[in-house]
DNA sequence: ACAGTATAGCAACATTTGTTGCTTTGTCAA
DNA sequence: TTGACAAAGCAACAAATGTTGCTATACTGT
């Protein structure tokens, strides 16, 4: 059910078997939207019992959760390499790699799906703020406990940079990736516009 | 399919309709959790046929959904009342009926349902989005135009706070209400502690 | 009051879902 | 190598889903 994250040693059988559950998921959402796909269709194609994908995920939406959770993770891991701490310059690297990732994934998104985009997303703010959260451990260690919490710290800015996110790849305006992260650091950072 | 918000003149069998479904799903929800409620069960409470449902509601989400947009929609009216302007006040008091909504909403939600909830809670954001957005659109014709896109700060600022109400909601720490809305109207408007 | 229209009820349908008990097969370590 | 164990295959299940074509009923404006 839940899919150890960390590619531990894993039964032979099992690693087998969600490689050709993913691999028939992702071939078939290439294929019709998300919300046409069913287990049956997955089991079909991969060849695996229909039983045996309920052994593995919850449904089909878990399943999609799991390829976009690692597939972000791994975007990040390009795009920030060893960038590890809390600056202007990193958080305009998250921020891009942010917007980069789910205009990627909207566009390859059926609209039909629409409607179940939340559940596949939101933990994409997870990531974002694990993430921080270590960013800001250190420069607290660095520099003495900040004022206010970090979890709180994380936490908002996690869903802020995330909303980014989600408002770049609905409506990229007309201004290129780098000023609109731009603009989104410094509100984040330096505060409101107008206060 | 789409129930619509405003209260036009409606007709009364569509209403009555509704009225049924609503009330035999509130009914559901207090007695199992959402995941283990099936629109069976909420038409047979309804007395309404099963067919009637799938004529007003895609599924029991959609449902779920508009309760709770209509629900949150009543308490900001309420906190809020006549408060309109973006000022530090009215953040504020935002957040705090964002906080206590999410935080009411949490407790009475069952812990099997924590999967499907961001399909429901996101549409929140949208509203505070909308919210904002009105506010510095206001601000915006009394002290000319900010160099920020409203666009923007009113994405970023509306997912923050509903950020620091999720967070609350899930692990509300020692602090009042108050204090923590002000740590968070401070983190948004006067920037980062750390920068 | 009535005719036209929109909505609800009903019954039936093919499918999908999620689960179970049992068997078979693959893996790992003693 | 073999024996214990874990995972996959299989078949069958009751139940829920989403949709359809049709009938009956309630509403609306003229």
């Amino acid at each position: 059910m839940l899919v150890t994250s960390f590619e531990e040693k894993l039964d032979p059988r099992v690693k087998r078997t969600r490689k050709l559950l993913t691999d028939a998921f992702e071939e078939l959402v290439q294929e019709k939207s998300l919300h046409a796909i069913t287990v049956q269709d997955i089991a079909e194609r991969a060849t695996v019992n229909r039983a045996t994908f309920y052994a593995h995920f919850d449904d089909k939406y878990a399943l999609m959760d799991h390829l976009v959770a690692s597939s972000y993770r791994e975007t990040v891991k390009n795009k920030l390499a060893d960038a590890c701490g809390f600056s202007h310059e990193n958080l305009a690297l998250l921020i891009e790699a942010t917007c980069e990732f789910l205009s990627r994934y909207t566009s390859s998104c059926h609209p039909s799906d629409e409607k179940y985009r939340p559940l596949i997303e939101t933990q994409i703010q997870a990531q974002i703020k694990g993430l921080l959260s270590r960013w800001l451990e250190e420069h607290t260690n660095e520099n003495g406990p900040s004022n206010i919490d970090i979890e709180i710290t994380s936490t908002v800015y996690s869903w802020a940079i995330f909303g980014a996110g989600m408002q770049w790849a609905q409506h990229s305006n007309g201004s290129t990736l780098e000023d609109y992260s731009a603009d989104v650091v410094s509100l984040i950072l330096d505060g409101a516009p107008v206060p």
